[in-house]
Parts: C-alpha cells; sequence; structure tokens
DNA sequence: GTCTATATCTAGATAGAC
DNA sequence: GTCTATCTAGATATAGAC
C-alpha cells in the first residue's frame, strides 16, 4: 500500500461506519479492524480521530459548494432544481453522519462549528436566490415575512430531512424513494406559493415522481 | 437528604446538564459534583447513566402526553392551536437534549428507540386530528397527496426545530421569541391551505406575535 | 509504511466504611 | 443514605521494531 491509497481507505472505511454506526458509536480500532490495518498505522496517517472527521468534512464541502453556488440572475426550471435538490439529497446522504451528530460534532471543534454555519449560509442565500428567480420570473409571488418563514423551513427540511428520515421514514424503503420523499416535501413547500403555469407543473413533477416511489 | 429528594436533586441537575452541554459531553462525575453529592452516591440511587436518561425520558413522555391527546372531534380555533404549540414546544424546549441526541440516545436503548417512535406516531396521529378539524370546518381544503406532504413536513419540524434553533438561529433571542418563531413556523406550513376567515385570522395572529419578536 | 505492544487517560461503575 | 477509595473497561494515542 503506497501512502495515498490507505489513507484513502482509512477515510473511506470511515466514513461507512460513520454513516452506519453513528460517529459516536465508532472508534479508532474499530476503523482500523475494519480496513484491516493496525490501529498505529491508522495513527500514522492520520493524528487523531478528528482529523479523520475533519478530511471528511472538508470533503463534503468541496462537494456540496458548487451544487450550492446559484447565479444571482438564475432562473431554474422545475426540472433543474429536482435535478439540484437530487444532487444536494445524495451528497449529503453520502455524509449523512454529520447531519445525524451535528450539535456533537460541531461542539467538540469550534473551526467544525464555524464551517458549518458558514456552509448553512451559503446554502441559505441559495435558497434564498431560488426564489428570487421564480420571483423575478412572475411565478412566485410572497410577502416578506411569509418570505422569512418559508426561507427558515425550506432550511429545516434541508438540513434535517435525512436525520428525520433515518430515524421516522426509512423502513422498507429504498434509497430512491426515500430521497424522493426528500424532494417532494421541499417543494411541497414552495408550491402553494407559485402560480400556474409553474404551480402545475412543480405539481405535477412531484406527483410523477411520487408514484414510482414507496 | 431524604431518599426522594437526592433522587430528585440528581434528575433535576442531569437535566440541566444535558440540555445545556448535549447528553453525551456530561459524564456521572460531572453530574454528582454539580450536585454537590459523591458518586457513590449518584450509583445509590441510579444504577447507571442510562436509568437517569429513561427515567428522564418517561417524565417527558408523562407531560408530554396529555397535550398531544386531542380528541377526534376537536375544533381547535386559532388561539388555541397557538397555545397548544406554545405548551408542546415549552414541554419539548425542557427535554431538548432528547432532540438533540435523538439517534444516538435511541440507538443505544432500544426501549427508548420504540417509545420515541410510539410517542412520534401519537405526536403525528395528533396533528392529523387537527387537520382534519380544520377540514371538517370547511377552514382547510387539501388534496390527499399534499396532506400526506404537508404531514410529514409538520413532523419534520416539530420534531427537529429545537436543534435546529439552538445550531442556526439563537444568537442573541431570548427564549419567548425563539418558541414564537417556532410556532410561527409550524402556522406558515398549514396557511397557504387555509381559507378565508381562518387563513386571515391565523396570518394576522403570526404577524402580531412575530412584531414582539426579536 | 506498517506492525505489535503498550502507555495514558477517563468514564462508568462498585466496595466497604461510616 | 452518603462518603472515599478503587476497580474495570475501553478508547485514544504513542513507542519502537521491522
Amino acid at each position: 500500500m503506497t501512502r495515498r491509497n490507505t489513507r484513502e481507505l482509512i477515510l473511506q472505511t470511515s466514513l461507512n461506519l460513520f454513516n452506519t454506526l453513528g460517529e459516536p458509536a465508532v472508534t479508532t480500532n474499530h476503523i482500523a479492524d475494519e480496513a484491516d490495518i493496525s490501529p498505529g498505522n491508522l495513527y500514522y496517517h492520520f493524528n487523531s480521530k478528528q482529523d479523520i472527521i475533519v478530511e471528511l468534512f472538508k470533503r463534503f464541502v468541496a462537494q456540496f459548494d458548487p451544487i450550492i453556488d446559484v447565479p444571482a440572475d438564475s432562473a431554474l426550471e422545475a426540472n433543474d432544481l429536482w435535478f439540484q435538490l437530487h444532487l444536494s439529497f445524495e451528497i449529503k446522504g453520502q455524509y449523512r453522519f454529520l447531519y445525524r451528530n451535528l450539535a456533537d460534532i460541531t461542539g467538540r471543534v469550534p473551526d467544525l462549528e464555524r464551517a458549518f454555519r458558514a456552509l448553512f449560509h451559503r446554502e441559505r442565500q441559495a435558497a434564498g436566490e431560488i426564489l428570487a428567480g421564480l420571483e423575478r420570473r412572475g411565478a412566485l409571488k410572497i410577502e416578506p415575512t411569509e418570505r422569512e418563514l418559508l426561507l427558515g423551513n425550506l432550511m429545516l427540511v434541508l438540513t434535517y430531512w435525512i436525520p428525520y428520515a433515518d430515524q421516522f421514514v426509512t423502513h422498507g424503503m429504498d434509497d430512491g424513494s426515500v430521497q424522493t420523499r426528500a424532494i417532494a416535501g421541499v417543494l411541497q413547500l414552495v408550491i402553494p406559493y407559485l402560480r400556474d403555469p409553474e404551480r402545475e407543473e412543480f405539481s405535477a413533477l412531484t406527483r410523477a415522481y411520487l408514484e414510482h416511489a414507496d
């Protein structure tokens, strides 16, 4: 094993175990065991368990940032938006342990706390831009106060859908169906404020996807 | 100190520390220290840290269950609903550590896992009954598919608003304002499906409360 | 780079005196 | 019921040989 490969192996093994069992339930010995390397070797590549978490977080951000980099003058079609949400939940799902133990992970590492808040803020901006785009097209009509509440609810669903689903929804559903529900849930928050033809367009899209789920 | 009092002291101290620092960050020694008793004394009253958590959970359920015991033929006014949500968030806030570390706490104790799911189910039922009450009055009009999505989003907000607020919202806000936002967020999910006069009634109520917040 | 062996540290939990 | 002292287990992390 060359340098990069073992490091990579440790990261992938950690990610799998963290996602499956929850980060607090996974020890460094456990990771080393699962990766078929010695604990000592693991600590040759990483100074601490936190280092592994931080590195995984960096990779998550690297993948997620481009997705929420919404240009200020964008005007997404329903299909584009669906696709964007799909990508977003896909990547969050790959790093779901971060969302599952958000409070404790960020609580232990102040740097992560700040980084996650910043990420949250960028995602909120992106959601705001998308709403603004719909408003510019005349597809969305909403009062400022309601807009703020909507944005808050959107961020709540975007942030906690994954732990919510893992805890209360998942039973007997394949990954695709769970994701479809997530996206449908998010869009359903916006649909009531849309005007036709966009409203019907978004609704039809949601119905179409949901039919194939479960 | 008589038997009941020390037990009570341990529970209250634990609850405070769990809520403030997060359950995983609080050790039994820490609890004993904060309660000004010895670790040995703590273990005279409780067999394990889990026992403390389970007892706190039971108390939470005992307080929360009556609130979500909505009669099947109920027809809540806007003010009643606001009050009910207020009570609900109040009690959840008092036991917020449960919601902050839901996955890990239930993951460690299968009994708690089941109990929490059952509680979630009863709360979902209650939310459904309230929607049904509004529908019966002709105040709410919604398609079955959208109703399901709405109920899902409602439960997500009801379950994760507290950790969400603690992580991303709280800064520089008093408890009352945070609560008001929570309730406003929940009601905002329903408002788009309401008809006048109820729609305007709910909207006005939300606006009135929000003005006094921040 | 990787291993084995081990050190360190801390949390949960117990024993036994009072 | 409460204390002090201590045990145990297990997790993080290091040392030193290969």
